[in-house]
RNA sequence: GGGGCCGUAGCUCAAUUGGUUAGAGUACUGGACUGUCGAUCCAGUGGUUGCGGGUUCGAGUCCCGUCGGCCUCGCCA
């Protein structure tokens, strides 16, 4: 090694000490006759002082160092002259004080560094990723990351997982998302695709018999990205045979509530809240609700069909909802101009018709632009609903059962974080559950699934795959933090009767279901057994623990919104001899 | 594919609602300084205002296009 000590670890008890330190120069104050250098690497930071008693040669070198260069400083640990203690810093009781000094390597001027204040831009950073990554701030993610995976893992190996890993060149398989293709050069014309989740592969272990199966498995999903969403990702992917919904769950309820004690130090009660995924849709609008505030939607369709006022009466008597929130004591602060951004915001984002709204006077009387529409008795009707108390605003919308789902949702959430309804600290860890088998695609006029085909429904539901499947439960789960979907699983079919029932009325004819899962409808008749598991979003569960809002801030090399990186400038363009070898010719697209 | 915000010195930002020579802090370069820790003091270098067009007597500022970053709807089984 070429260090004795590291930057982080020097303190009163090393006093005496002769050590050698290496590492990058954060800061560089030169007095002339004195030198100090904070030596930084992951550890910390070290003052360093060059003084006269080492020699004037030793000063001169010293004071020639720049910012980032990298060294090599032997010296004796002193404690600092009193009054100079500094106590922002671990090491602050001491400095080396130097008496060798070696360049390792020096460093051009950087564009930004780390013990700037200000943070650079995101394309800055992301360019030069590896200056960026000295940075504390990121330092601190990258290393609760590693913790948080370690947890995981040992959680996994203490309660007999096996980790397994999956081939990273797969087949294409249809729905879902869009696939990262990779041409085949031995086969041409061919081609494997990244994997979106080890899902089949997963299954295929079940029936092998290796009844826990775990991986900490990178994912691809050619799709737009959002703060939440990377193209690559990484998931805790498990797998559980001779399982039941519960078990999967009370495993993860274990491995959350050792998560939340050993990263953040909270103890988490156990057995997490679950409500179903109607439930949510009803109170929430939103299949991973924040649940750190409560601002719940309420439902009025019934009074509004027996109102006066159009819009509402005619949504109601055409089959459509009206629901509404209550948000407390804001109307005082909730101009019209206000209230117009909000109407705008859910016009635009979620095309709804608009948004009805009243103030809560201080008598408890409904006051709006609209509320002329309104007898006095179903105004009454409608405040006592809502549990309007004064100083309340109520917001409307009056819609199609999807569209008051999406854009009450919107309005909570964006109004929870303006008017801080939550502690931005607080964690909430919830499950949802037993969410639609399918859902019914108006476009192409047929029912789609809604986890993947391969969910089983609920004993109870089977009969519905016949008469109702829009009523038909699946067994699956969510795991949603702080309003974020965690990540999500479910017991899988493991018989190929029901797969075919499934296969069929998603409209999957059995030549295509030979074609695309030809492996797995063989595997489930060679004595698989029941079978589920679950798949974890590390990225986010990394991105809420560390109270962050972006998931590139937890990835070391992630990728801009057009899926570039912008440190290697990947995707690049291929020598034309590659594509001759793989038998690709390039398309350009038309100036 | 749609909507929105942003782009000015290496970096972070400012620039009178279109007006003269585009500024500040910091970084960088040189100098001074023996106790600093966001060191301080003095001096200096540094600009195609992302790029292209347009309107105007005059554009960093207004308009159109384009490139890039971010947020978002669609999309993400």
């Amino acid at each position: 090694m070429l260090r004795t000590h590291t930057c982080g670890e020097l303190g009163m008890e090393h006093v005496g000490q002769e050590v050698t330190l290496c590492g990058w120069v954060d800061t560089l104050r030169d007095h002339g006759g004195a030198v100090f250098v904070d030596l930084r690497d992951r550890y910390g930071k070290t003052q360093v002082v060059a003084a006269p008693e080492a020699g004037p040669q030793l000063v001169d070198s010293v004071s020639r160092l720049r910012n980032e260069y990298v060294v090599r400083v032997t010296g004796t640990v002193a404690p600092r002259p009193e009054g100079t203690v500094n106590s922002k810093l671990a090491t602050g009781e001491i400095e080396l004080r130097a008496q060798q000094l070696e360049v390792l390597n020096t460093c051009v001027p950087p564009p930004f560094t780390p013990s700037q204040q200000e943070v650079p831009g995101e394309d800055l950073r992301l360019r030069y990723r590896y200056l960026d990554l000295r940075r504390p701030e990121m330092q601190r993610t990258m290393l609760l990351r590693g913790r948080i995976v370690k947890v995981m893992r040992d959680y996994c190996a203490e309660h007999g997982f096996i980790d397994v890993e999956t081939p990273m060149l797969g087949r294409s398989t249809p729905e879902g998302a869009r696939d990262y293709l990779v041409p085949s050069r031995v086969q041409r014309g061919k081609f494997y695709a990244l994997p979106q989740s080890p899902q089949l592969y997963k299954q295929i272990l079940m029936v092998a018999g290796y009844d826990r199966y775990v991986q900490v498995a990178r994912c691809f999903r050619d799709e737009d990205l959002r703060a939440d969403r990377q193209p690559e990702f990484t998931q805790l992917d498990l797998e559980m045979a001779f399982v039941t919904a519960e078990d999967v769950i009370a495993m993860i309820d274990g491995l959350v509530a050792r998560l939340a004690r050993e990263i953040l130090g909270l103890e988490v009660p156990l057995p997490l809240p679950r409500i179903t995924y109607d439930e949510a849709m009803r109170r929430f609008g939103h299949d991973a609700p924040d649940r750190r505030f409560a601002l719940e939607i309420v439902d009025c369709t019934d009074l509004a069909a027996a109102c006066e006022f159009r819009v509402f009466q005619s949504a109601a008597h055409r089959g459509d909802f009206v629901r509404g929130l209550r948000v407390p004591r804001t109307a005082a602060r909730f101009s019209r101009k206000r209230i117009d951004e909000l109407t705008e915001y859910v016009k635009q984002d979620f095309a709804a018709q608009g948004l009805v709204w009243f103030r809560v006077t201080d008598e408890g009387q409904l006051e709006s632009s609209v509320a002329k529409n309104f007898t006095a008795e179903m105004l009454a009707q409608i405040a006592q609903r809502m549990a309007a108390e004064p100083g309340d605003l109520l917001l409307f919308v009056a819609d199609t059962w999807e569209v008051t789902c999406k854009a009450l949702h919107g309005l909570r959430k964006r109004l929870g974080a303006e008017l801080k309804l939550y502690d931005p600290q607080q964690m909430h860890f919830s499950w949802v559950v037993e969410f639609p088998m399918f859902e019914f695609d108006k476009e192409e006029q047929r029912w789609d699934a809604m986890h993947h085909p391969f969910t089983s429904p609920r004993p109870q539901d089977l009969t519905l795959l016949d008469s109702d499947p829009g009523q038909c439960r699946a067994q699956a789960y969510d795991l949603v933090i702080n309003g974020y979907e965690a990540g999500g699983g479910t017991i899988r079919i493991h018989d190929s009767r029901t797969q075919q029932k499934v296969f069929d009325l998603l409209g999957i004819d059995p030549q295509m279901a030979r074609e695309r899962f030809g492996f797995l409808l063989d595997a489930l008749q060679y004595g698989a057994p029941p079978h589920g598991g679950i798949a974890l979003g590390i990225d986010r569960i990394v991105m809420l623990f560390a109270r962050l809002d972006n998931i590139r801030d937890c990835i070391a090399f992630p990728k801009t919104q057009r899926a570039m990186d912008m440190m290697t400038e990947a995707p690049g363009e291929v020598d034309d001899r590659q594509l001759q070898e793989l038998g690709l010719t390039i398309k350009k697209p038309e100036p």
